[in-house]
DNA sequence: CGCACGCCTTGATTTACATCAAACTTCCGA
DNA sequence: TCGGAAGTTTGATGTAAATCAAGGCGTGCG
């Protein structure tokens, strides 16, 4: 069949199954479902028990938590090839985010007996799944660092770095990965402030912002820019 | 030798070990190494690579970082029976915090080597393993959903009802586990700031504050104040 | 074409918390 | 016992970023 075949390709494409024999893979796939959702859509509510986890195969999905006042707050934009909700399965506890689609999408489900019979066959995979969960772990802490010790500026500023990579040329383009007031909310400030200091780093000459696209006119002053300077 | 079987035994009483076998524990036992700090020593610096993990038998570790500024971040406190590390092991990464003694202390360090082994042998200690590091995971989530959408006085209020556990009865003592200082730094305040609140909250009545001891006099009421009333 | 709805920007004002500064406790070591 | 450093409190002031409030600007749809 067809989308057997393709759920198996696809499984066997990303990072974390890379190293799985094929048997192993063909085990997955056969657990795995695919799901779609379009723009908007509620993937699965705050408090969720999760028995699997979601790979994104195409399009767009965030985690977010919302205050009683009705406030919002992205904690992660996850993308094509990464997945998420490893850990609230391996917990067994109720998942501390909502999940929404910000573009029409296509995920795979993957039911944690396959992942289980994957780590009970193969001591590797279970390693890879540990390295998995510690990189996602890094990440919080960089964010807690970021929201603890760091101006908005510098977390703009840091943000687009991560966005650049390390490239060698200086002028890059770059190309924000969601609408602006999801960027800011994810860096945890408000969509104004996050206008205002994209403004004050154009004046500055570090960038040039088009839209959702922008130019990273030198990495090196972008780096060593502490903070606004007064004019 | 008597220390040997203390090591063995301090590791099965540990909750991460708690099932595993007795050959496995003896394993384990043989790649530990006893570590002993005091107060205010660093145990290492942040970027360190590690190859194995800490386990606290008797004391306190700070976990934080520091801002270029000096100022500093106080991430975790791990006290007796809990660990640290084990990320930064699985991930082989320069590590993103520094650790120093809160007391003087005593560690075990768990060499990488046993722990793969043990994983290797036994795959319900691999997720064990998965289910510690997603619950270490999960607590990260909720203090970047405490540090994005919730009040100075909400955080110091869901500390102190973290502290108070969930007990039937209503006056409850409660002993902060650090100077104060360090609990404000890990509520992401200022000392200044939480003596204000716990002022604050002593005005209202909801607690009482004798040096490091607090007495919770309403468990209802403090959960649904909300915020500073006007006098 | 135009107009209307999201999305973003810009400006004025507010505010929660930090900072600075000084007195007051606590506790430990000489 | 005393002295002094470290920890904590209290008050006065400062400020980064949020909030409130309009006003542009694309962009898709009638």
């Amino acid at each position: 069949m067809g989308k057997q075949i393709d759920i198996g390709r696809l499984l066997a494409s990303l990072p974390l199954f890379q190293q799985l024999h094929e048997s192993e893979i063909a085990n997955l796939a056969a657990v795995a479902r695919e799901v779609s959702l379009s723009k908007g859509q509620i993937l699965f509510q705050k408090g969720t028990l999760l028995d699997g986890f979601y790979v994104v195969v195409r399009g767009q999905i965030k985690l977010a938590f919302s205050s009683p006042q009705g406030h919002e707050k992205v904690l992660s934009i996850v993308g094509p090839g990464q997945s998420f909700g490893e850990a609230v399965m391996f917990m067994e506890k109720p998942c501390p985010v909502f999940t929404q689609a910000l573009a029409d999408s296509r995920l795979l489900y993957i039911a944690k007996q396959g992942i289980f019979a994957a780590i009970d066959h193969d001591s590797a995979f279970a390693r890879r799944m540990l390295a998995g969960l510690s990189i996602r772990l890094r990440g919080l802490i960089h964010d807690v660092e970021d929201y603890s010790l760091r101006s908005s500026t510098q977390r703009v500023i840091g943000f687009l770095l991560q966005l650049a990579g390390t490239p060698a040329s200086d002028p890059v383009e770059l190309e924000l990965p969601a609408s602006k007031h999801i960027i800011a909310s994810r860096l945890n400030l408000t969509p104004e402030t996050l206008s205002r200091i994209l403004h004050s780093l154009s004046e500055s000459g570090l960038i040039a912002v088009k839209g959702k696209y922008i130019a990273v006119l030198s990495l090196a002053r972008l780096r060593q820019f502490d903070d606004l300077p007064k004019p």
